[in-house]
DNA sequence: GTCTATACGCAGATAGAC
DNA sequence: GTCTATCTGCGTATAGAC
């Protein structure tokens, strides 16, 4: 039993690797297995079908994902406070985990209904934040502007270069990956000050 | 032959409609057949297989995407007008096109060297932009900053919510995508106001 | 629980009639 | 140039031995 549940988790942390990478309709079962070190029939034998696979490690990742995201947006931080902390968190992940939105955007605009239900589960409720924005603003220590707006710039700031790696390297640093991942080094803070820096009176 | 120039162009449009909703993977002929009025057989008499037909479709995206940043980003204007300019050409672009960042970025990262050679012919070149944001800076109309991140920020904060979409919808609109497209609207002044905002002096 | 061998269906591609 | 019918291979899934 001990060993059946370390087979599982190896099939599940291979098929995140080769989902991560290709996708849904990308990945073969046969990639898979090769990555996991196991044969097909395995995976069928713990998952039953490649679409059951994929449900487990998309949940999983999703999980992850937005569990940061919970925390920080719960309203028991300020603005300033919870803009650097998003800054600092995520860009971090994503620097470790560079291929994680794109994949879950993709899936997601593939399939909005299917996965509908699965996504809200997981997605975290913002409106404390957006409280504590309208807050700021009636005290004047933030201008005036949409709550919504400033929310969905803070997380376009941070996550939108990881998206977009590939075009980026290309455009911006002539395809040297190691100056793009220094760029995502300082942009933490910098990203941060941007920000501030739009929102202060 | 006038004939055979509309198939040709029939298929090419209805390719291009269901590649960037499935992407190359998810896609299949006999959509793309249906989707044209035609059968599968024709796809192949015209484009021979089914990668040459996406390859076909994926310059043509490229080339459409990255001229409106070429022009903005020759370094005639100035960094306000460049950002407003962007700001209101790439929004107005993507509240027409919702779907096209999110598939140009997909393919891209799936196979970034195969796709490499096509993509460094249509990227435009924007050193001429970076040099006017040194420049504003050298004479104090902005504020001292990474003019790679300045260039990074306003890309990201226009693209971002399309990309995006499906969870964005979700987490800040209730999935109410009239609610969505509305922001889009007002985003398109609000942005430039975000940045300008932001590296004023 | 794990393997090898195999069934089966789907989707890309071709043949050949009109 | 456009169609119907068909081939072929690949990838998911299953059967069955160990």
């Amino acid at each position: 039993m001990g060993e059946d549940k370390k087979t599982e988790e190896v099939i599940l942390e291979a098929a995140k690797t080769v989902f991560i990478r290709k996708g849904m309709d990308g990945a073969r079962m046969q990639e898979i297995a090769d990555e996991a070190g196991i044969n097909k029939a395995l995976l069928h034998y713990y998952f039953r079908s490649k679409q059951k696979l994929f449900d487990a490690v998309f949940s999983m990742v999703l999980r992850s994902t937005f569990n940061e995201m919970r925390e920080i947006f719960s309203g028991e931080f300020s603005v300033e406070q919870a803009v650097r902390k998003f800054a600092d968190s995520y860009i971090n992940t994503l620097i470790q985990n560079p291929y994680i939105p794109e994949f879950v955007i993709h899936e997601l605009n593939k399939d909005v209904e299917a996965l509908q239900l699965l996504v809200s589960k997981n997605l975290p409720d913002i409106t404390p934040f957006l409280q504590v924005i309208e807050k700021e603003i009636a005290e004047g220590k933030i201008r005036k502007m949409d709550p919504r707006q400033l929310l969905m710039n803070t997380i376009s700031l941070c996550i939108f270069p990881f998206v977009g790696r590939p075009i980026i390297t290309t455009i911006l640093f002539e395809g040297d990956s190691n100056a793009f991942y220094q760029t995502m080094e300082r942009r933490k803070s910098d990203v941060a000050d941007f920000i501030l820096n739009s929102i202060k009176k």
